[in-house]
DNA sequence: GTCTATACGGCGATAGAC
DNA sequence: GTCTATCGCCGTATAGAC
């Protein structure tokens, strides 16, 4: 079994620096080689375990992406729970899609940090953000907007999926870290300090749902 | 004269054929012999024109940066003209910043599509978007941030800044036409109508800029 | 000067030997 | 499971055509 330990120990080390390495450059600006050596393994392991690249680059997007759709579900019915009969405060619900991303302890873990640059890249790449993030994070999206329509009763489908496009924009921006906005503020705002990146982030989302309310009952009253 | 249009018009061929697939690809995406027959040139032509394959990036993401950025400020100004001596709404302004992309009817043209692309790329790229976004838009957006403050007395800095990157995360990730919102929307939205993403996108913004200044009077109102 | 054809050294993914 | 070999494509330099 020591040698069953190792051989997952191997390809979790494949996996972990598949990740990070995918998460810095992209999908094309990563070769095997870096990543054998990165993991500390040969060349053509990466291959034996997971097939090709493209293969493995869908095991690690694969491996926390249900974990996390868990996490933000269990997250957003205990929201309901919590509120119900009444629907929930639209914050709420917002807080619930953000909480799950850093309240386990995970943000300090550079696994959890470097999966979610990466899906940052994969979300506003033309190649991959159409299939992928549908791919694996739809049914949980859709489940968030449904609850979401619960409190904010009369808001225009179209309204509500473009909100989700914003706040996806501005969370994944965030994500990705690309110390932009480090510069930007003269290190007002650091990149690296997502809790505190996510607190503004969900105010302004959350503000931007609510207000749909009063845009689509001026426009009811209008009629 | 005919000689120099050639000139001109290879070097435009390269640079075109170059925003195209990097805009698609990434960087590490595309290699300069795709670029060079998509072009209709001798692989070497690039080389020759704009030394290595980053110089010519760099000259793609230069070429239409001085031209949005002179057109945003336009808009801008125009907007505090309009609005003085009062400050101009925060709708306005922010309709000032958006504006300029849709406009001049190059939404149409694919060259500007694909450059609003590569931006969306740069941007949420770890690799290029602390650096490039910096250098080609931050005097830019300094400018309209200041404005903004003008119409939000009173609100922090920080929420400025974190709002400003929550509006440029969902501008560039609807820029991306990635076709996420599509599947998501079940073709209800759809990713390459940009007028429209901007519309609402811009409701959105607004809504997340203008409710922080009740935020900031609640905060002084409890002190 | 502008441009093409070609050549070079290096590194890519991966199949097959071990 | 590991290592090596293979073949193709990479960015770029150069030589010379127009």
């Amino acid at each position: 079994m020591a040698a069953e330990n190792k051989k997952q120990d191997k390809r979790e080390a494949i996996l972990n620096a598949a990740e990070s390495l995918f998460a810095k450059h992209g999908y094309d600006g990563v070769t095997l080689r870096a990543i054998a050596k990165e993991a500390g393994v040969d060349v053509a392991l990466a291959n034996y375990h997971f097939g090709p690249k493209r293969d493995l680059f869908d095991a690690v997007l694969l491996r926390r992406a249900q974990i996390l759709n868990s996490w933000r579900l269990e997250a957003l019915e205990a929201t309901v729970q919590n509120a119900a009969p009444n629907p929930p405060q639209v914050k709420d619900i917002i807080r619930a899609y953000f909480e799950p991303l850093l309240k386990r302890s995970q943000v300090q873990e550079p696994g959890w940090k470097s999966y979610y640059a990466l899906i940052a890249y994969v979300n506003s790449s033309p190649e991959w953000g159409g299939t992928l993030m549908t791919q694996f994070f739809d049914p949980m999206i859709h489940r968030f907007l449904a609850v979401l329509k619960t409190a904010l009763p009369g808001v225009p489908d179209k309204s509500m999926y473009w909100g989700y496009h914003c706040l996806s924009g501005a969370l994944t921006l965030a994500f990705a870290q690309t110390g932009r906005i480090d510069h930007l503020s003269d290190d007002l705002c650091k990149s690296d300090d997502l809790p505190d990146a996510c607190d503004y982030i969900v105010d302004f989302v959350a503000a931007g749902f609510s207000d749909m309310i009063a845009a689509s009952q001026k426009e009811t009253a209008t009629l």
